[in-house]
DNA sequence: GTTCTTTGCTTCGAGTTCGAAGCAACTGAC
DNA sequence: GTCAGTTGCTTCGAACTCGAAGCAAAGAAC
């Protein structure tokens, strides 16, 4: 293994965390002056209200959304404050909370959503042609695929039972 | 204005908003344990060391790697008190510090890049072939040209009225 | 020169984030 | 059944982040 990433792989890494980093910011602050919700908020929220049910366990909210579950408790438990989700437990598993979105939270989803795009659309794929966002899909996908079927370096350093 | 993007466009956000953050995880993770630092450190000293005088202005380094003045205030006094780094007033304008990096943090630097080049390949190159990364590189640039010539949004400087 | 505005950085307070520790519910081995 | 181990979520403490407010130096207008 090369001790240095070529030029070009470089390069791609700065404008991925570049470009990311922008982004992010542009969308939380018209996140913030069309809703005010956060993206994490944000990102909850849409994957709610993409369930068929409209809901979602706990842990697979946090997995979904790359977050950590101390702060999934703390941010359910300001959408449920806000009363934009409800939590209720599960009654096959006593443990397991179930998050569902509320008629307010879809209210607050739709009223947020267009800028939401709009800021996507003018910042990510301006520059970018109907191909060019066919082909960055095409090779986003399988690194995505990639990196959700690598575990976490350091969380398997166990044996199996000997 | 669609009120919605088309579902290769959603598909080539999602990804990029999760690549980046799982990848951003895992390079958390090995940064805090090669060297005990962050990656926003990590990156403040990676700049400072790619510079040719191996220092910058404070603001300069925030527009970097986009993060806010007073975080990086904190930051640039935690990675002082480390004595990872030194700052110093300029003497052509009293106002602006400048931040230079250190042997230690040269040290530093150069003690967690290996593992940092490790993930990096392992992650996101890994599926991807040589003319991929090249290709993902030639997308990428542009938006990021893109988003660093566009205004943040709502952002007009406090003018005088009128 | 004086005054108004902008720029560069820091301080402050409020809110957010994470990991570790804790607790209850499920599972498996016996 | 019991007991150990796992899983799902929450609580806690410490650290990080941001924007607003503050201050001093630099620049512009006159």
């Amino acid at each position: 293994m090369s001790p240095s990433l070529d030029p070009v792989q470089l390069g791609a890494y700065f404008d991925l965390i570049e470009v990311t980093s922008l982004l992010r910011h542009a969308v939380e602050q018209q996140l913030k002056e069309a809703g005010d919700i956060s993206y994490v908020q944000f990102q909850l929220l849409a994957r709610l209200g993409d369930s068929p049910t409209g809901s979602h366990r706990m842990t697979d909210l946090a997995d979904g959304v790359v977050y950590s579950r101390s702060g999934l408790t703390y941010q359910a438990g300001l959408l449920e404050k806000a009363g934009l989700v409800e939590r209720t437990t599960s009654p096959d598993d006593e443990r397991s909370v179930t998050v569902t979105i509320t008629d307010a939270g879809r209210a607050l989803l739709a009223k947020v959503l267009p800028g939401h795009v709009e800021v996507v659309s003018g910042l990510l794929f301006e520059p970018l042609s109907r191909d060019d966002v066919k082909a960055l899909a095409g090779l986003l996908a399988p690194v995505r695929e990639h990196m959700r079927a690598t575990p976490p370096r350091s969380a398997a350093p166990r044996r199996r039972k000997g």
